[in-house]
RNA sequence: GGGCGCGUAGCUCAGUUGGUUAGAGCGCCUGCUUCACACGCAGGAGGUCACAGGUUCGAGUCCUGUCGCGCCCACCA
């Protein structure tokens, strides 16, 4: 075997078993499992063609689950949910060719879907091997494009069922416009940002009248399509206005003043203007009242032929001379500085416009009711649970969905036009003729869905549906998504929803929604913002393993990730630790003349007694009794996605426990040339046990040395990915070793102690003297070895008490300990001793309090008196004790 | 405008249903090249748990208010 290098290079062993997990096959799932167990993990939406720290984030959480589910022998499948978002591929392909000085629609649509390919061909495959290089263990043969023929079919399937059902209409309404995407968006894809603006004041003139009307506005330049003007009907300044008409400046239209509730007498002046071809107020109040609707900005946001002198300015210059003009008209009231708020392009940040527009919608009730059922009755549950709350309100409130877009990419809507009769034909496959008329005129609608649509199908499309596949049968629903609350309302609500609405079942039963992580200033990362971490580089640098686990260790329920380079050092440290610790077993064993550990059993593998021996030795009995803890408690914590605990829990396991005393203790066992004694094969064992432990978070380090660890086991997995998670086993369990191993380490920490207090000479064995009246004589006298190689203390155990006045002594509950040094350093001692005391006394003072109160022990459940009784025993005997070794420092004049 | 979350050691944060002397990592201080590891070992300092009230025998934990910070949703000119 190799030896292993003194210092751990991630950089030797993550690519390879990448590449080995992939290639053997790992993490392919057999389709005809009953187990129904996988999760899904989000797609990147926005890939650019590299990944970021939140993806990394979120796919080592899901991987940790994936892992430990399939350790546990549930049969898993991760579906990568890359590249299927229609938004990114578009938005990285007008990036690509803007860059090129080429505009989307100059190059027109098939010439624009050719650079999609390009772009996908040469990207896709690079994205996907990124994604493994950083740990994450999907199966990949589930991998969809977004043009995937059966996605394709799936599409359509859910498009022609809502319409069928009438939850699919198509209708003229004020929709949200973007100006440079050219397209439709979403309520959910308009930004809405705070920005300081302005509140322009306008006089109106009366018909017929001297008087003027003041309205207000944020946006001068959609009076040109005013077509009324509003005041509260209750509002009795204008009363005598009812049924009259207003004159519209510049464009000089007679327009009705009208009695409506949009107008709120307690703001501004009460009167309002009437765009309701600019306005999604107005253009309610519009219908209200049987207003003309007119348009005065074409689809780039330039005044169009309605504006009259206006026509062909962009609508910020329209807005600049309006105002002008109308200053110059003595129309201005006053201008105010104002605080609004303006919808922008998720996309491209532009600020959008309401536009009246004939678009596509799903109708969104129907479909959300059954949605919040599901949660509200537990069906799906989601953690942590205050986002319940989030999930409800938006879908109580929740408004039809516009689903077709203006763009190029995505999935056409199957709904074709016939030139004769104008009717609709919507249909799973492309129709010759018109259903209606039969005329062979039809048209396909050249608009594409929202990409939340198709993504809306993702549990299900993915597993084969619409057909009743094998895979559907076993893995729908699903048991777990992991992803992040920003993408709560676009995908996970429709996938409830879709999921309910097409399967009759829910998409699957646990979401977990995990933290975001941000840069150290604690903001998003974003690519816009330019904080974004690349996560290949941060791998290279310092290991997958430190990477995935630095972010999960700082990430408990419902908080922030904050992402450091400081973390990250400190959790390759531990990468190189374990490293180091498999270095001892190794280089031990070689040392040991041992022939090849081969268990029969590496799952149900018993400490051995060495030799003649009775017992198991007493660090064996507590390692595994230990291990055994750990095992349930990493369970109970992965189960209830409590990553940050399993992470801690395993870093303080490893290193203060199974590297500083076991290790410790089993290097007195070392004889060179025992063979592969019993002893030996504990601490294989024990040290197998942890690798399988913490694979889940360190996928990559553990596997590399658990295959040299059991590179002889017959019949082992051919991965630490497929082996057995250790669980709690009752038989391995033993209090009385975790017991003597604790007065053993408090032994020796009390006699470091006093070496450090004292400043002994670090390597000069000190004699002394240890007195028990309890089990601490037999721990003491059993590992003389341990205590003297560990504290450099050679210790004469006496059963009893310490002898009053014997100088230099520590006091424990358990023992007292006398060391024989000079007397000088004893002051240092005095003060330690001191401030001890004073705790203790702070901690006994508090007790009685506490058992002096009549209604605390009136009210107080038993168990707590009672312990608090037993704490106070304590804290007085040690008390005792303190006072006793100071009166022995002052006493021991040099001993 | 509505809603959610957060203020705990110098920094980043844990703290599961209220119950011992409030924890970790990093940083800092002291001493160690001890044959797995200086990406290490041993020891140590450091906190009126944002503030003010309240409930309780008992509050970092529950309630109310104040201040500071962050986020989400929202068609009020």
């Amino acid at each position: 075997m190799q030896p292993l290098d003194k210092v751990y290079e991630p950089q030797k062993f993550e690519p390879y078993w990448a590449q080995w997990w992939i290639e053997n096959g790992v993490f392919q799932a057999a389709s005809d499992s009953p187990a129904r167990m996988y999760s899904l993990v989000i797609p990147p939406p926005n890939v650019t063609g590299s990944l970021h720290m939140g993806h990394m984030f979120e796919m080592a959480e899901t991987d940790i689950s994936m892992r430990w589910r399939r350790m546990r022998g549930y049969n898993t499948l991760w579906l990568p949910g890359m590249d299927h978002a229609g938004i990114a591929t578009q938005m990285v392909v007008e990036r690509d060719l803007a860059q090129k000085g080429i505009q989307r629609r100059e190059i027109g649509r098939e010439k624009f879907l050719e650079h999609v390919w390009e772009w996908k061909e040469k990207y896709g495959d690079r994205i996907k091997k990124q994604i493994v290089r950083i740990g994450a263990s999907c199966d990949w043969s589930r991998e969809r494009f977004t043009m995937d023929e059966g996605l394709c079919r799936a599409v359509r399937e859910a498009f022609v069922r809502l319409y069928d059902k009438g939850l699919i209409y198509r209708g003229t309404y004020l929709i949200n416009w973007c100006p440079r995407c050219l397209t439709a968006l979403s309520d959910l894809e308009t930004v809405h940002e705070e920005r300081d603006g302005h509140l322009w004041h306008l006089r109106y003139p009366v018909t017929g009248s001297q008087e003027y009307l003041v309205v207000a506005t944020t946006r001068p330049e959609t009076m040109l399509g005013d077509t009324a003007v509003a005041v509260n009907p209750e509002d009795e300044r204008y009363r005598h206005l009812h049924g009259k008409t207003v004159t519209l400046p510049l464009m000089n239209r007679e327009i009705p003043i009208i009695t409506d509730e949009v107008a709120d007498p307690k703001f501004g002046t009460g009167v309002v203007k009437v765009t309701p071809a600019h306005d999604p107020n107005d253009f309610a109040a519009g219908k209200r009242h049987n207003l003309a609707e007119i348009t005065v900005m074409d689809e780039t946001a330039h005044m169009n032929e309605n504006a009259g002198p206006y026509a062909g300015l962009d609508r910020f210059e329209a807005r600049r001379q309006i105002v002008a003009h109308l200053q110059n008209l003595g129309l201005l009231e006053k201008i105010e500085d104002y605080r609004l708020v303006v919808g922008t392009c998720q996309r491209c940040g532009t600020v959008v416009e309401p536009r009246i527009s004939t678009q596509w919608f799903v109708r969104t009730k129907p479909l959300a009711e059954p949605a919040m059922a599901a949660v509200e009755s537990g069906r799906i549950q989601i953690i942590p649970e205050q986002w319940r709350k989030v999930y409800f309100e938006w879908m109580t409130n929740i408004r039809d969905w516009c689903i077709s877009r203006q763009l190029w990419w995505g999935h056409r809507i199957p709904a074709w036009y016939c030139e004769k009769c104008g009717e609709i034909t919507v249909a799973r496959e492309d129709p010759e003729r018109c259903a209606h008329c039969g005329s062979a005129k039809v048209k396909q609608d050249p608009d594409v869905l929202d990409t939340w649509f198709s993504s809306g199908l993702w549990p299900f499309s993915t597993l084969g549906w619409p057909d009743d596949t094998a895979d559907l049968r076993s893995f729908y629903p699903t048991s777990l998504l992991n992803t992040g609350f920003d993408i709560l309302f676009f995908w996970v609500a429709r996938m409830i929803m879709f999921g309910l609405e097409f399967t009759g079942e829910v998409p699957f039963r646990q979401v977990y929604i995990h933290a975001l992580v941000r840069d150290a200033e604690k903001h998003k990362m974003s690519k816009t913002r330019g904080n974004a971490v690349d996560p290949m580089e941060v791998a290279e640098k310092f290991g997958t393993d430190a990477v995935r686990f630095s972010l999960v260790v700082g990430a408990a329920p419902g908080t922030d990730v904050v992402f450091s380079e400081d973390r990250l050092t400190g959790y390759q440290a531990f990468a190189n630790k374990i490293w180091n610790a498999a270095r001892f077993v190794f280089l031990s064993l070689e040392k040991a003349g041992a022939e090849p550990w081969a268990p029969e059993n590496l799952q149900e593998f018993r400490p051995q007694a060495s030799g003649g021996a009775m017992e198991v030795p007493l660090e064996d009995r507590w390692i595994f009794s230990r291990l055994n803890d750990v095992a349930e408690q990493s369970n109970r914590a992965i189960e209830q996605f409590r990553y940050h605990e399993v992470a801690h829990l395993l870093y303080h396991f490893i290193w203060h426990e199974f590297c500083d005393w076991y290790v410790e203790l089993k290097k007195l066992r070392f004889q060179e040339g025992s063979g592969l004694t019993p002893e030996w094969k504990n601490l294989l064992a024990a040290f197998e046990r942890t690798l399988r432990l913490l694979h889940p978070l360190m996928p990559f380090i553990t596997e590399e040395l658990w295959q040299r660890l059991t590179v002889h086991v017959a019949g082992r997995p051919r991965s630490l990915a497929l082996a057995a998670y250790p669980q709690y086993d009752v038989h391995l369990s033993d209090m009385r070793a975790e017991r003597e191993v604790e007065v053993l380490k408090s032994i020796i920490g009390a006699a470091r102690d006093l070496r450090a207090q004292m400043k002994l000479d670090p390597r000069k064995v000190v004699e002394g003297t240890l007195y028990s009246k309890s089990a601490a004589v037999e721990i003491a006298r059993g590992s003389a070895g341990a205590i003297q190689k560990l504290a450099a203390i050679n210790l004469e155990v006496v059963a009893g008490s310490a002898p009053v006045n014997s100088g230099v002594h520590a006091a424990t509950p358990e023992f007292d300990l006398v060391l024989r040094v000079p007397a000088a350093e004893v002051e240092a001692r005095r003060e330690k001793l001191g401030k001890e005391k004073a705790q203790l006394e702070k901690a006994c003072d508090s007790s009685h309090r506490q058992l002096q109160n009549e209604e605390f022990l009136a009210k107080a459940p038993p168990a707590v008196i009672e312990s608090i009784r037993q704490k106070l025993g304590q804290y007085e005997a040690q008390i005792a004790k303190l006072n006793q070794a100071l009166d022995g420092l002052d006493a021991s004049g040099n001993p």
